[in-house]
RNA sequence: GGCCCCGUCGUCUAGUGGCCUAGGACUCUGGCUUCUCAAGCCAGCUACGCGGGUUCGAAUCCCGUCGGGGCUACCA
């Protein structure tokens, strides 16, 4: 029996949770549910000059309405928290010591400026930029004296000679000479830990058995192996590395906001479903391998292996999530839906919350689930039931205020006024009998006044149920004031 | 510049040497249906970056090349 699984995702809130590192939260947690493991929450919070406690709470909330549910992390605890990295600065602070005390590690007096300028002499020397060790083997005297200097200290990872070789699953064997990976600071001179050291730590401590994480950290991965190094563990030892591909915007573009909305707070508010984002991120760099799409959380779990992660970047295409999502609100029971779309109603305080307008929700739904792509076209669609009269669009006026405009209008009234049962069965015979086949108008034709009296738009839902959601009275009074 | 990664329709992908005259999805275009808008159905457009090998045979393997991206911080 081999070792329980145990997978982290580890952002570091400097921004809303967008896209990207959702998608890799959401391979991180369905490789943990696949096989069983466990999934590890934890906050990368080293650098709290950029990282905010508001950032921090945005991506717990996210998190848990997407439905990625974590075993250990914020909130829920664990056998090996704090699960926040500014929590665990004595942890860092110990290991920083011990590497010190085996020499693995060194005190590096060089200030900033110093190092600016060795980077600018290296770029116009043509030579790899990178800390040239000159504070490797100082002496204690030679300490002192930069201290008396008033020199602060960072310090500084020893990068022995030789290379670093290892196997990341969806790359292949990946290995970097150390002529390219300098010696590296692992606690600034304010004593406060980089992510350098508190993430090989913390993967260690916390026993995570595989680092699926963004590509961006391929070329970082030698320096976290020297760290398990300096911290004894055994090869066999170290986590299984898997770094997914990209995911970007248009134009081969990094993800940002200027290049489309990133942020999934953002996709929130505009009344996507989370289910739906998770569906659509998964297709970023994996596919299910068969021709089926559409597939659930669920599915997505029973599915998912790294095996069938692909290692080339991926575009974000919001035309496709559209169609997903649009898909998925169709496939929703009619209860559900209207939880669905009441919930998120309330929330992003579109329409007033009480049971009166809940029941003319509910009311219309039926007839816009298969019309409408994003939960934010509902208070649109839903306008015509909530006021006493409509204005009617612009562009439709012209049209309206022709004579045979009028007598559509006046025919269809006289067919409604004397109708007792108010139903779609009615109301469709009558103007059908009327319009199509007495008066031999064609459909699109004889409806289309009507509706715009009744909607204020040439676009609607179907009429006929419109009409009877709308009530008799009303729109008797509307086609009446279009006359 | 150096190091590392990547390269199938516009986009996401299937494809692991013959089943590929390259399949699906989204988009787009045309049509059918239709009370508008949708939905649904049908059809169409469009791809293995390029050049060399290896092989009876390559989208699939190798080399080169070009292109894209990442890293090169007292960010992560």
């Amino acid at each position: 029996m081999s070792k329980e699984v145990r997978v982290r995702f580890a952002p570091s809130p400097t921004g809303d949770l967008h896209v990207g590192n959702i998608r890799t939260a959401l391979f991180d947690w369905a490789y943990a549910r696949h096989t069983g493991g466990k999934f590890i929450f934890r906050i990368e919070d080293t650098d709290r000059e950029r990282v905010t406690d508001q950032y921090i709470q945005g991506a717990i909330d996210t998190m848990k309405w997407l439905g990625l549910d974590w075993d250990e992390g914020p909130e829920v605890g664990g056998p090996h928290g704090p699960y926040l990295q500014s929590q665990r600065l004595d942890i860092y602070a110990k290991w920083a010591q011990t590497f010190l005390d085996q020499k693995d590690a060194y005190y590096c007096f060089c200030t900033p400026e110093e190092l600016e300028a060795l980077r600018e002499e290296q770029k116009k020397a043509n030579q790899a930029p990178g800390y040239n060790g000159k504070c490797r083997n100082l002496t204690l005297e030679q300490q002192t004296e930069f201290k008396n200097q008033g020199r602060s200290a960072v310090i500084r990872m020893r990068m022995p000679e030789g290379e670093t070789k290892f196997v990341d699953v969806i790359r292949g064997e990946v290995s970097f000479d150390h002529k390219f990976v300098p010696d590296f600071v692992l606690v600034r001179a304010d004593g406060s830990p980089l992510y350098t050291l508190a993430v090989a730590v913390d993967d260690v401590l916390m026993k995570v058995t595989h680092v699926l994480r963004g590509e961006d950290l391929l070329s970082s991965t030698p320096r976290q192996i020297r760290v398990y190094q300096a911290m004894g563990v055994q090869e066999e030892d170290y986590p299984v590395f898997a770094h997914l591909p990209f995911v970007m915007g248009k134009d081969n573009a990094k993800l940002s906001k200027r290049n489309g909305e990133v942020s999934v707070s953002w996709y929130r508010a505009q009344g996507y479903l989370p289910e739906s984002i998770c569906n659509y991120l998964a297709l970023l760099g994996w596919s299910p391998g068969d021709d089926k799409e559409n597939i659930s959380m669920q599915e997505l779990v029973n599915l998912f292996t790294v095996d069938r992660v692909h290692a080339s970047p991926a575009r974000f295409d919001p035309k496709k999530l559209d169609a997903l999502n649009a898909d998925k609100i169709r496939a929703l029971s009619s209860e559900e839906f209207l939880e669905r779309s009441w919930n998120y109603i309330v929330e992003q305080n579109l329409i007033e919350n009480n049971q009166g307008n809940k029941e003319i929700i509910a009311s219309l739904l039926p007839i816009i689930q298969e019309r409408i792509v994003t939960l934010n076209e509902i208070p649109a669609m839903a306008n015509f039931l909530f006021v006493e009269q409509v204005e009617i669009e612009e562009e439709s006026k012209e049209m309206m205020s022709k004579v045979e405009t009028k007598e559509i209008l006046q025919a269809a009234l006289n067919q409604i006024k004397p109708l007792n049962t108010w139903d779609k069965e009615n109301l469709e015979n009558v103007l059908r009998g009327e319009l199509i086949e007495n008066r031999g108008l064609k459909p699109r034709i004889a409806f289309a006044p009507i509706r715009i009296a009744v909607t204020g738009s040439h676009i609607s839902p179907p009429l006929f149920e419109s009409m009877v959601l709308l009530g008799k009275d009303r729109c008797i009074s509307r086609i009446s004031k279009s006359l």
